[in-house]
RNA sequence: GCGCCCGUAGCUCAGCGGAUAGAGCAGGGGACUUCUAAUCCCAAGGCCGCAGGUUCGAAUCCUGCCGGGCGCACCA
């Protein structure tokens, strides 16, 4: 049960009867209260009444009683709403019996493709991939959850002028050599060797020029060439995603030369549409309100002088597949920020072209940079972009580390699997609990802190709850129902914290609601660290173990209720949780 | 030149129309014969970049500046 939204229900009608109209009561956390509605004050002006005795009206006509909320108006017009210890008990027992911890799956379905991680191919991934493979896996994990229908698609860079040089580096290399360099994830020093000799010798420049022409011509050898790297390359990113831990499979690649027959299709429909323009040899769309740095409308160039292809096209025909054959209704973009731009242009070409028409929506998941400690974007010393492999083995080698330091007793296998759990996870944690579009830090110290907004923190909190459920000897499987001794035993609050807990136990439902909407993903990350600063709280002033019978039995069941959200929560996330730390 | 994003405690970040602007780190003071102290508690720390405006009410919305980042026709 979403604790706000039942407020909120039970508030409406009587703001609907004072004011006339619908009205949201706009229904929140207070530190005055357990919650307050600030509707009223909105509401003055309109009515042409003050405030508090709109506030007044209000609570005379709502029905709160029944559910245990007592209701005062407060200060200038607030309402004040606080629960009953025995309701509060009563909905947090209600939970404990949820599979799905008071989260209903959605009752209207989507088709959502997500767009995400998208790497080249015969090139290495760096920093910049892991944010768009981050948020969308977690954004995945969270609308499949909810019932949705979600299509992953990796939209691996696989077309295009490189691939000539890259294929005649192939050859030159010999392709059983070739294919060794490659699946050993060695792709830097592949596409790099392919480059110095593009850029230094005129033949090889030739040759690739050549090659190019026959990939696009389908001359079958260059094909199969072309197919080695595109297979090599998705083989070792498959297990850069396997040590990430996301949920991307070899099924999920779908690159942009998958769309290669749809673009001359593309283009013809614009022309027939009337939305084509020659400009510059070029064939282009002007949608209204792109301007360029001459202050002149900016084409969307779906096809170049050279009678090529460039991405615009794919885009737009990637677009048209998803609407048309995957059924999609909504479609969500997992690219940096800077693409900003382009993809408002793409969109506005779909929705010119009638592509793309309410109800399905088109959204731009944009990211900010990763920065370095100096503030600048993260690059290694000799000024490259930072493999991401490099970055995610130092965060399982710090994490095992600091595991075994903490921890000495440790053998070598569990110091290795905590290591990966919290490395892993304080690196993906890192990104989600921020503001998407912000840029960030990227700081070792601080990501892998116990204390603080951090996977480790919640992880240990988790941790420690196994512990206690362990001991009291309750729940053999981490997901299993608590098993009581006194199954009936109410729920009690003898201390601060444990109402404390119980409150925010019941804000899962409404934050995970909201995510939904707006894939905010540090909404859920913030709300997880509210639980399990709450937990810690608990934790040191509540013993469990040494507790009475009926205080026992109702500690466990809030404990076990907070490592349970604190699993599906992180699980949200693509984060790990361990039994133990 | 135009457009987008960002300026909140010394540092890293929340908050994005409502009551006294919140966390963590760093620095100060406390709590381990007690379920993992990898923790917790207390105190301190702020012209919310600047200036106008809208509003009963602005860190939050609007306008203009200042500072930082990123885009702006055939590379994806």
């Amino acid at each position: 049960m979403d604790l706000e939204k039942l407020l909120s229900d039970r508030l409406a009608p009587a703001f609907a009867a004072v004011a006339g109209g619908p009205v949201d009561p706009l229904v929140r956390r207070s530190g005055r209260a357990d919650f307050q509605s600030d509707a009223a004050l909105a509401l003055a002006r309109r009515l042409g009444r003050p405030p508090r005795d709109i506030a007044g009206a209000v609570l005379a006509h709502a029905v709160l009683d029944d559910i245990g909320v007592s209701a005062e108006v407060s200060g200038p017009g607030f309402i004040n709403l606080t629960l009953a210890d025995r309701a509060l008990a009563d909905l947090v027992a209600g939970l404990a019996g949820d599979a799905r911890l008071g989260v209903p799956p959605t009752a209207t379905p989507q088709t959502v493709v997500v767009d995400y991680s998208a790497p080249n191919v015969a090139k290495e991934m760096h920093v910049g991939h892991l944010r768009s493979t981050v948020i969308g896996d977690a954004a995945v994990r969270l609308l499949t959850w909810l019932g949705h229908r979600v299509v992953r698609v990796n939209h691996l860079g696989d077309w295009g002028t490189p691939f000539g040089m890259l294929i005649e580096h192939l050859i030159d290399l010999g392709e059983a050599e070739a294919a060794q360099h490659l699946s050993m994830g060695d792709l830097d020093t592949f596409y790099r060797a392919a480059r110095v000799k593009f850029d230094e010798d005129e033949a090889f420049r030739e040759r690739s020029r050549l090659r190019v022409v026959a990939l696009q011509g389908g001359d079958e050898r260059t094909r199969r060439l072309w197919r080695l790297l595109v297979t090599q390359s998705e083989r070792y990113f498959l297990t850069v995603y396997d040590l990430l831990d996301v949920g991307l499979s070899g099924d999920d690649f779908r690159g942009e030369s998958a769309y290669n027959h749809l673009l001359a299709g593309v283009v013809d429909d614009l022309d027939r549409l009337g939305l084509l323009r020659p400009s510059g040899g070029a064939e282009c769309v002007f949608p209204p309100g792109f301007t360029g740095r001459d202050g002149a409308p900016l084409p969307l160039i779906v096809r170049k002088s050279d009678g090529g292809y460039g991405y615009p096209a794919t885009d737009l025909a990637a677009l048209r597949q998803r609407v048309g054959e995957l059924g999609a209704t909504r479609l969500l973009y997992v690219v940096g920020l800077p693409q900003r731009q382009h993809f408002a242009m793409v969109f506005a070409v779909a929705e010119a072209a009638g592509w793309l028409r309410p109800p399905v929506r088109a959204e731009h998941l944009g990211f900010g940079s990763i920065l370095g400690a100096d503030g600048r974007m993260l690059r290694s010393r000799a000024g490259e972009s930072v493999k991401l492999v490099g970055l995610l083995e130092e965060a399982v080698a710090r994490a095992t580390d600091l595991a075994r330091s903490r921890n000495p007793d440790l053998d070598a296998e569990a110091a290795a699997e905590i290591g990966r759990a919290v490395g892993i996870g304080a690196i993906k944690y890192a990104d989600l609990s921020v503001d998407r579009t912000k840029d960030y830090v990227l700081d070792w110290e601080r990501m892998l802190a116990l204390d603080g907004n951090t996977a480790p923190y919640l992880q240990y909190a988790y941790a420690r709850i196994r512990s206690v459920l362990r001991r009291a000897g309750t729940a053999a499987q981490p997901d299993a129902p608590i098993v009581l001794a006194r199954p009936d035993a109410p729920i009690v609050f003898a201390q601060p914290a444990e109402r404390a807990l119980a409150v925010e136990l019941l804000g899962f439902a409404g934050v995970v609601g909201e995510v939904e909407r707006s894939l905010e993903l540090h909404q859920l990350a913030g709300y997880l660290h509210r639980l399990a600063t709450a937990f810690s709280a608990f934790y040191e002033r509540c013993p469990v173990l040494r507790a009475s019978d009926e205080l026992r039995e109702s500690r466990l069941l809030l404990a076990g209720l907070t490592a349970r959200t604190l699993r599906q929560g992180l699980d949200l996330l693509g984060i790990r949780t361990l039994a133990r730390m």
